[in-house]
DNA sequence: CTTAAAAGTTAGTGATTGCTAACAATATTT
DNA sequence: AAATATTGTTAGCAATCACTAACTTTTAAG
């Protein structure tokens, strides 16, 4: 059937598309995550200067995190990672660094791979994620 | 300097945006450049059913990039691509090979590296896409 | 050649993610 | 403790990219 064909096609702009729904709410877990680990604590603040967005764009998405009940935060106050944001920062933290070696691994340049692990990160299957890890470690 | 760390680590970020911005422009020229050779012509109901979008959402998109010069078009005429346009979708199909070949050729299976490729491509600098390169050709 | 189907457009709406300007709360200096 | 600086929020706006409903134009069938 032609139908199926072109449904097919389209699955994965679908795809895509839905990643880019669910990347920016992992951008910030991730981030969060890491600041509380460096410096004790997140902040308005450092992340809007982290993320090069104006501070007002945060305390936006900071409410939205909340709502989604990945963050703790009332106004004023620093943030915390709930269970299910810590959840998500690990396994954006593993995703992230797995690609970040692999890129590593086949001679991208330090600077060049922490761009682009930034960018596929999000639009990385599970199963090319495992292959990433096998060239990692055995290779 | 502190300010000059924090820029650094915003870049990343800033670029992952600034993708994003080109990643549908880039889209529409593929997939138009594919239809014309495929099918000799390009329509405003096929790009919409392999994009899996609604055809006012292709219709607009049409006048976007007519407007920033990628393609021509009449209303209720078929679709061409500008020398500006042909270049892009020549840019963009090369790049989207490399990736997918190089998915290939580590062993992920066509099915997820048609989905993956689809969402890395945009986000792969010009010096990963030549190491990429020198995999599958040489290895 | 008229009618029905297919293709394309316009109008209006909503979500997301940015921004600036202005203000409020908190922390720091003096 | 008062003035100042920093931090955070609210309000209002804009661009992008989706959608549905309703309409127009073109194509195809009978």
């Amino acid at each position: 059937m032609v139908k199926n064909i072109v449904k097919a096609a389209s699955a994965r702009f679908e795809s895509v598309r839905k990643a880019h729904l669910s990347e920016n709410t992992e951008d910030y877990v991730e981030l969060i995550s890491d600041l509380i680990n460096k410096f004790g604590k997140a902040q308005t603040t450092i992340i809007a200067k982290k993320l090069g967005v104006a501070k007002p764009t945060v305390s936006k998405t900071l409410l939205k995190l909340k709502k989604d009940g990945f963050i703790n935060h009332q106004p004023y106050q620093p943030i915390t990672l709930t269970p299910k944001g810590k959840e998500l920062a690990e396994k954006c933290k593993q995703r992230h660094q797995i690609v970040y070696d692999f890129l590593i691994k086949i001679g991208v340049p330090k600077n060049i791979a922490e761009i682009d692990s930034e960018g596929i990160e999000h639009h990385i299957s599970s199963e090319t994620l495992e292959i990433f890890k096998k060239f990692i470690y055995v290779k």
